[in-house]
RNA sequence: CGGGAGGUAGUUCAGCCCGGUUAGAAUACCUGGUUUGGGACCAGGGGGUCGCUGGUUCGAAUCCAGUCCUCCCGACCA
């Protein structure tokens, strides 16, 4: 717990007092001095400690394990500088802490989490990402190993999306977690935590958007389909309606989320620029001429291409083009991440890349935590992930010269 | 906590240096009309104790002092 609390007690917030009053005087509304706590409260970073609090009252025996917690709920930490999003004093978050009977159910869980959040990240919000663990430094204050996903945004910085720890057995020696085995033998029960963090929708903000505003993956979009309506008069207006009735039923039965916006207060430019900037996937258009044709116009966010599609295969046409986009998408932001993946033989080109390219850089590291300082006073950049299953080789730490046996990722991070 | 910038209409800002009619613009809003295939056009209209307090002055958005707040950069960090 010590280093857990010494990672955390810089950025805790403290309650003092428990209640507020008019100022007599009329400056509005107070502390009131009055109401000062005989004991502060200290409001949560991270919930371990009292997780582990309880599951010392809950775990006696191997029958007991494991345990699997799992809560949303927004934690404080009191960071000298905010950034909206990505770092902001209270955030929503998902925590798990699990309990084991052996390390390696421990460490196996921890790295099923990992896997799950990459997948989640990847599949989902496709923003395609490193898995990795991080260096002792970059640790979670308690943890034996950190697993993280690290994630590329436009602007060339890396940015942590989930982590998962193995927490060997810290928390059940500080909060005494015992259990008894088959054999009665006493021991302390292995743990693991991790988390993720409304910093992923600073994530797929930054990952995907263009100047035109947000661009969602269609499997996360909450509107996938928008239907904008374009007509001179009531007359004209019934005929589209009735074509799109038709049309949005078949959307619904293909499990498409579809709007059709045939509200009259605002023009059909003006629905296209603001359903752009909200990012819905696709936006189809009908009017007198593609009703005559047969067609509608439908507008693709990620490419902002327009075609013309026959009404009559219009929603399968849909379906499949929600997919390709989900995976263009992906595709994209993939390609940014690879290309943006570079390696660094010597210090000049360390910093060059770092300058003028950004992005991850692959290096050799000595090692220690002293040269890992140093390079972040130099250049800012820390180092991301010593990504899972890396190529050992040997080579020379890009600041020292000592011998490396593998390179990791640096970058500069949110 | 250190450094920087800023607080003027709902919003984004100009005006401040060099004090002087009724504090402006764009956009948003309201009314009427014409429009509707990429954030419409024309005409008319409403909207401000210029962050707050004090000072200088015949006169302060403008100068001075204090104060509160916001944003950016740094250290810190999911």
């Amino acid at each position: 717990e010590a280093a857990h609390v010494e990672g955390f007690a810089k950025e805790c917030a403290v309650v003092t007092h428990y209640r507020l009053k008019n100022d007599p005087a009329g400056a509005g509304i107070i502390v009131d001095p009055e109401a000062k706590l005989e004991e502060e409260l200290i409001i949560r970073p991270t919930s371990e400690t009292i997780i582990w609090n309880t599951y010392k009252t809950w775990i006696q025996s191997y029958r007991d394990l494991p345990v699997l917690l799992n809560q949303w709920c927004n934690v404080v930490r009191w960071e000298m500088r905010t950034r909206l999003f990505l770092r902001t004093a209270e955030f929503l978050w998902q925590e798990g802490h699990t309990a084991h009977a052996t390390k390696q159910e421990a460490v196996d869980e921890a790295e099923q989490m990992l896997n799950i959040y990459a997948d989640f990240v990847e599949n989902y919000m496709a923003v395609p990402v490193i898995k990795g663990v991080k260096t002792p430094t970059e640790r979670f204050a308690g943890a034996e190993e950190t697993y993280c996903i690290e994630a590329l945004m436009q602007d060339g910085k890396a940015l942590q999306a989930g982590t998962s720890h193995f927490l060997g057995q810290n928390f059940a020696k500080a909060f005494d977690v015992k259990f008894s085995d088959k054999n009665n033998n006493l021991d302390y029960v292995w743990a693991t935590s991790w988390g993720m963090s409304t910093r992923l929708i600073g994530a797929l903000v930054m990952a995907h958007s263009d100047d035109d505003g947000l661009v969602l993956p269609p499997k996360i979009a909450p509107l996938q389909v928008v239907i904008v309506p374009i007509y001179k008069g009531d007359e004209q207006l019934e005929i589209i309606t009735g074509k799109v009735n038709q049309i949005v039923k078949e959307l619904k039965d293909l499990g498409i989320s579809v709007k059709y916006d045939n509200s009259d207060n605002a023009r059909p430019g003006w629905k296209f620029a603001e359903y752009e900037m909200k990012g819905v996937p696709v936006r189809i258009a009908i009017g007198k001429r593609d009703i005559e044709k047969n067609v509608a116009e439908v507008a693709r966010r990620d490419t902002k291409e327009k075609m013309s599609v026959d009404i009559s295969g219009l929603s399968s046409y849909i379906k499949n083009l929600l997919d390709e986009m989900q995976l263009n998408i992906y595709n994209r932001s993939k390609q940014n991440l690879e290309g943006h993946i570079t390696k660094a033989d010597t210090w000049n080109e360390f910093v060059e890349i770092l300058d003028n390219k950004a992005g991850f850089i692959s290096a050799h590291w000595d090692g220690t935590a002293e040269t890992e300082e140093k390079i972040k006073e130099l250049t800012k950049a820390t180092i991301r992930c010593i990504p899972l299953n890396n190529k050992q080789e040997n080579g020379k730490c890009i600041l020292t010269g000592n011998p490396s046996t593998q390179r990791v990722l640096f970058a500069r991070a949110y």
